[in-house]
DNA sequence: AACTCATTGACCGGGGTGGTCTACGATGTT
DNA sequence: AACATCGTAGACCACCCCGGTCAATGAGTT
């Protein structure tokens, strides 16, 4: 399976360490830059370790693909309510998990958010069904069970539901440079909910029905 | 000056071949990653050209910013008309302009729009003045001499603009990533414009007065 | 023929690569 | 006490690519 018992029986604060160390060097570098001697230096291991823990760098990557896929699905996709045929409130909910499992792991959302772009992407079976598992759900979330009465009806309603989510997207990307560098852990959210909130406050009351 | 007559010297078309070579490589990988092999191989000249026109790697990373900041300043920017006090008309025709000289000098604008992103950019003062004073365009081009009251008056103007601005920014990496790998001089602009202005429309009509 | 100069690519020392292997100390077993 | 096992470290390997140099070449000019 390419993963040893070896790391798993290691204790938590340790496999963490290494995860979070390689997450971070395949999110800023790519799979082939990345270095598996600077993850070993900034996790703090021999370098013989980390072979001994995964086969070689492929399995290594592999190993961390799978591991942010089930962070990614478990503590944030499937965490946003579906139900809500409201689309303004379900994005607003979403915004609320997104921003807590973030918060809460950084460099796997960093590395997700990354080795999609990566160039070429062979994985293995497995993984590219995890992969389109997970695209599924998310295109669920976006575009199942909206009530689209409650739009204006004077405009195309896809290309509402566009600049809703160029909204969102825009505000996310602006948070992220206001953040940047930031301890995550130690910030006051309060105020950014509130200006979040005044965002969608607006497009409601300028994309739904009076 | 780090730069060569003899490079000026050569005709319009190689000047063009190798700038554009270089402008590619720096884009994708950065200063440091760039590859002056690469540069040479992709420009289809010898090794030692490229340093008898340019006396090192980043005399010639300097050129090119050099290079690029005028074309962004003198083709794209300055090109926006600023007195129109409509804040959409003037991002629509902001955008047909942009398009325009993306697409006619695409390597450019690709590479303008990562070498910011560098993370350290201690840039010759010269340069640094330059890259400011087209900051200071940008920002008139956004905020100088727009009329807030065309904007309907309950919600906060600012955070409309920013909607408005997230909105045009999405349009834009959309398309890009619709139009990628395709060549952009062949492309027939006309259905394009037609939904860029339909969303134009809904953005006047969810945000503007009655 | 002598000189100038644009051009090429083999070559240089240096540094980083993924991966291996030996040596070592701790722990447990006989 | 002798031995075996196992988690650990890091020196080491062959390889590859880097930015930059330089000797050789050939075309043009005087």
């Amino acid at each position: 399976m390419g993963i040893t018992q070896t790391f798993k029986n290691l204790d938590e604060n340790k496999q963490q360490r290494i995860l979070n160390a390689a997450l971070k060097e395949f999110a800023e570098n790519g799979y082939e830059r990345a270095s598996t001697n600077q993850i070993v230096k900034s996790a703090g291991i021999g370098k013989g370790m980390l072979f001994y823990y995964f086969t070689n760098k492929k399995e290594l990557y592999h190993y961390l693909i799978d591991y942010a896929l089930d962070i990614v699905m478990y503590k944030y996709l499937n965490m946003i309510d579906i139900d809500d045929p409201d689309m303004i409130e379900r994005m607003k909910k979403a915004g609320q998990i997104k921003m807590k499992c973030f918060a809460e792991n950084a460099e796997v959302f960093y590395f997700a958010g990354t080795f999609l772009l990566e160039d070429e992407l062979d994985l293995p079976l497995p993984l590219k069904r995890k992969f389109e598992e997970l695209y599924a759900r998310g295109h669920s979330i976006i575009y199942e069970n909206i009530d689209k009465t409650m739009f204006r009806d004077d405009a195309d309603v896809d290309k509402i539901f566009q600049i809703i989510r160029w909204s969102m997207e825009g505000y996310e990307n602006d948070l992220k440079k206001r953040l940047h560098g930031q301890n995550l852990t130690t910030i006051n959210y309060d105020p950014i909910w509130e200006e979040f909130y005044e965002y969608m406050d607006i497009l409601k009351l300028s994309f739904y029905r009076k």
